[in-house]
Parts: C-alpha cells; sequence; structure tokens
RNA sequence: GGAUGGGUGGCAGAGCGGUCGAUUGCAGCGGUCUUGAAAACCGCCGAUGCGCAGGCAUCCGUGGGUUCGAAUCCCACCCCAUCCGCCA
C-alpha cells in the first residue's frame, strides 16, 4: 500500500512510477478521494467538538442545578451527536474507498530498474557455469529414462487432475533430498532461521502481502475461509504483521520448505508438458524483514543465498534484473535467477527474488523503533525463492542426462541418498 | 462440536460509570553519581488522523446500543487461551 502522503506530494511522479509499470494514472483518483475524505474529516472533528463542548457544559448545569440550561444544552448536544454521526459515517466511508483503491495499486518500481513492458525488456545481470555440450539430443526431464519411471502424471491425473504429478522412488527422494540441502545450507552457512509454517492462513494475511484483494483467482480458498498459500512468503512475512520491532533485532532472516499452491488461473495451455507448472509445488523461501537503510544491500544478499544453491549444485543459471513491465506487484526491484534447461534449450525461472520496501509492511504495519528512541518506521520486506525444488528437481534431472538414459546427481546430494551419484535408466538410485 | 475464561500502551499488568488516554513494573531515552560500567536516584516516554501552526479529533479486539457522560453497563461479531469430546 502507498503512503498517501506521498502521493499528495509529488502526484506526477506517482503516475509516472505507475506508468512504467503500464499501469493507468491513479493519483487524480486517488486525490480526489483523498480530498472528500478529509474534508469529512475535519467537519465530522468540528462537529464532535461542538458535541463535547454541550456535552461537558450539560454535565456542569446538571451538577449546579440548573435545570433548565441543562435542558436547553441536553438538545443542543443531541443535535450535534446526530449531526456528528452522520459526518463520522461519511468521513469513514470516504476512508474506506481511499484505502479500497490504494491496496489495488502496485508498488512502486525503484529507480534503477529498466523500463519495459514485458520480459524481453529484462536485464541481465550476470551469468555462472557453462551449459553441457551434450554429444547427443538432451531431452526434456519427462523424456529421460532414468526419470521417466518416477514421474507418474497419469496417477496424479486420476487423483487430482491435470498440472499434479506423483513422485516415485528415486525421484521423491531427491527431491526430498534437494529441499533439505537448500534448507541446511540458509540455515547452517547464509545465517537464515528455519520455520515451519501453517499453509493454511486467514485474509489478513493474503491481504498484508499483497495477493488480497485483487488476486483472490490465483489461489485457493477452503469452504471455512481460510487460504492455501502459493508461497511461504505469506506466512513468513506475516510473522511481523502488526509488531514494532527493535531496530537491533533487523534484520530478520527466515527461512522455510513449505507446499505451495496455485490456482494457475489464466496460463491454460503453458507448460502443459512435465512438472514445471503444477497447482501443488515445495519450495524453499526466503524472507528477510529489515531497515530502510539495509534492504538493498539485504536484496543482493538474498540474491547471492539463492544463486549458491545453483553453484553447489552445479547447474548453470544467469541472473534477471526484471523490467518494469514483468514485476510482481508487491515488487519495488526483482532478480529472477534462471536456470539452464539443457532439454528445452533456454533459461528458465527458478527463483524470484523481490525487494518490497515499505509496500508490504503497511499493508501489515509492520514496524519498528529505532534504535534511539522516536517514532516507530515501517519496516522493509523481500522475498525470494531459495529454491523452487520441484523446478530444482528438473534442472538437475536434464543437466545431468546421460547419453544412455541415466543421470548423474550433484555431487553435494550424494550423503543425503546413501551415497548414490546417480539414477540409472531403470529409475533406480545408483 | 460442547463448556469456561479472556482481549487495555513495546512487554507485563491495574482500572469495572465522570476526577482515565488511562495506576504501576519492566524496557527505552535524557541526566546525577562514577575513571568507565553496573547499581541507586531524578526526569522524560503510547499510537493514528486532521491542521502551516497553536492545537483539535480518534483509539482500551470490532461494530452497534444504554447514558448528560462508557475502558468500565447491554447486545452481536471477531480473535485468543483452557477444559471436555473427536482425532494425526
Amino acid at each position: 500500500m502507498h503512503d498517501i502522503r506521498l502521493i499528495r506530494e509529488a502526484p506526477d511522479a506517482f503516475d509516472r512510477a505507475l506508468a512504467r509499470r503500464g499501469h493507468p494514472p491513479a493519483a487524480a483518483e486517488v486525490l480526489a478521494i483523498d480530498a472528500a475524505r478529509r474534508a469529512a474529516i475535519q467537519a465530522a472533528e468540528a462537529q464532535k467538538a461542538a458535541q463535547n463542548a454541550a456535552a461537558k457544559a450539560a454535565g456542569a448545569a446538571k451538577a449546579a442545578g440548573d435545570a433548565a440550561t441543562f435542558e436547553r444544552l441536553r438538545a443542543e448536544m443531541a443535535a450535534a451527536k446526530d449531526e456528528a454521526a452522520r459526518l463520522e459515517a461519511l468521513a469513514a466511508a470516504e476512508d474506506r474507498r481511499l484505502t479500497d483503491l490504494l491496496l489495488t495499486l502496485p508498488n512502486r518500481p525503484l529507480d534503477d530498474v529498466p523500463d519495459g513492458t514485458d520480459e524481453s525488456g529484462n536485464v541481465e545481470l550476470r551469468r555462472r557455469g557453462a551449459p553441457r555440450d551434450f554429444p547427443f539430443q538432451p531431452r526434456e526431464h519427462f523424456d529421460i529414462p532414468a526419470a521417466r519411471a518416477g514421474l507418474d502424471f497419469e496417477t496424479a491425473a486420476a487423483l487430482s487432475g491435470s498440472r499434479f504429478v506423483l513422485l516415485r522412488g528415486a525421484l521423491a527422494r531427491v527431491h526430498r533430498a534437494l529441499a533439505q540441502f537448500m534448507l541446511d545450507l540458509h540455515v547452517t552457512e547464509h545465517g537464515l532461521t528455519e520455520v515451519n509454517s501453517p499453509v493454511l492462513v486467514r485474509d489478513a494475511a493474503m491481504t498484508g502481502t499483497g495477493q488480497l484483494p485483487k488476486f483472490a483467482e490465483d489461489s485457493y480458498r477452503t469452504e471455512d475461509g481460510l487460504w492455501l498459500i502459493p508461497t511461504s512468503e505469506v506466512t513468513l512475512t506475516n510473522t511481523v504483521a502488526g509488531a514494532i520491532l527493535d531496530e537491533g533485532a533487523l534484520p530478520i532472516r527466515l527461512t522455510a520448505h513449505t507446499l505451495c499452491f496455485r490456482s494457475e488461473a489464466g496460463s491454460a495451455g503453458r507448460d502443459v508438458k512435465g512438472m514445471l507448472r503444477q497447482h501443488q509445488f515445495e519450495k524453499v523461501e526466503m524472507v528477510s524483514i529489515t531497515t530502510p537503510g539495509q534492504s538493498r544491500d539485504e536484496h543482493e544478499r538474498m540474491t547471492r543465498c539463492a544463486e549458491t544453491v545453483l553453484e553447489r549444485l552445479g547447474l548453470p543459471w544467469r541472473t534477471m534484473v526484471l523490467c518494469t513491465g514483468d514485476m510482481g506487484f508487491g515488487a519495488a526491484r526483482t532478480h529472477d535467477i534462471e536456470v539452464w534447461l539443457p532439454g528445452q534449450g533456454r533459461y528458465r525461472e527458478i527463483s524470484s527474488v523481490s525487494v518490497c520496501g515499505d509496500f508490504q509492511a503497511r499493508r501489515m504495519n509492520a514496524r519498528f523503533r529505532p534504535g534511539g528512541g522516536g517514532r516507530p518506521e515501517f519496516v522493509h520486506t523481500l522475498n525470494g525463492s531459495g529454491l523452487a525444488v520441484g523446478r530444482t528437481l528438473i534442472a538437475v534431472l536434464e543437466n545431468g542426462q546421460e547419453a544412455d538414459g541415466s543421470v548423474t546427481l550433484p555431487e553435494v546430494l550424494a550423503p543425503r541418498l546413501g551415497g548414490a551419484r546417480r539414477i540409472a535408466p531403470d529409475g533406480t538410485l545408483a
């Protein structure tokens, strides 16, 4: 959510920021509602002050035994009260209108975010790891013999429908090993605090991180009104909702491995083969809560944490700065880390690391008290995948595939796989 | 699902019709003392909105109601805790 004062002070700059994201101007409407709201507040407060004065005088008159004055003031007070109530209701309505509008406006991009309308405007920041030179035509993950035995789309479809997968045997185990490898790396080397969170949350949590009110159709909702989280960014970030933290406690760095659920409304036909895009998947997420001064450095640090996962797994990657037109709703700047998928012959998103500034903090009222004392300020929030587990499995399979149909596994996973270094063409660990 | 208790300032926790935006303790900030620190002592210290400002208004879970007057009484709802039942 936006700071109304910022829009008041520089409405043109605000609209320019929205325009950079391809969003129509909103400042004029915001300011019109704000003006109506402030006028209503002032009128209501004036009436309220009159009511209070009359009530006080009436009390005094009663104490003094002046019945006539009391009755007169009482009538005066009652009239003021009715009028105050009417104006207060008006002020509240305008305030709600303003909030409702502000909640639907996306975050402003940082100045150094490249302009663009879609992913073609993204700018490469860096890359590492050379794609392997395959002496054969590399296959997509679902066509690799070693993987086929463990990828059961038919059974998953029977159980749950399309965009679900059931992993069996070696693949299920490698998938688990990947998630645990990531978590352990973040906890032991990157200093993040491990969290195991609920995956069902209330409206307030989804609103805090920006999924609601605008993107309700992207998530699943239970019959009793809870939401299945599309990412544990929701639970991790909302751990500080409503809080006033000590500055000394920042930055707070959290990580969690959870299931994520997405309806994938509007993505019909995209990535229908294989397990790249699923309704349900697992992700190791990272979230940082920082002071405003820390957030830019933290963004870089978090990006490095995600890149490190790929480096340890020996997977080639590149990091893109998303252009204004490709960024998510709540982000001020986003780094997408893309992993090389030889079966597709291109880089695909495996992590998205965003700094949100105070955008989410305002929505969830998350603040900190500056070290020297003083008024609470909004924290900055960041989130990033570290990494999407299913997509990492795809990358491991495609990059490790051999001519004989087997898959060579990353060395760092061996301790978690009973020492196994490969998946044989028949799908067994070896 | 049934029953009970409860939601008050960063935290803990009083207050139960006016003198309460709120006692007190802790934390925080400033100071005295000290070589320095600790301790002790003194002072300050909630949030939000509106206003150029003096200041005004609002906030004791939320929304209604009673009353001249509500943190305090009544109603509804939300949330939390505990016990019972069921259950991984």
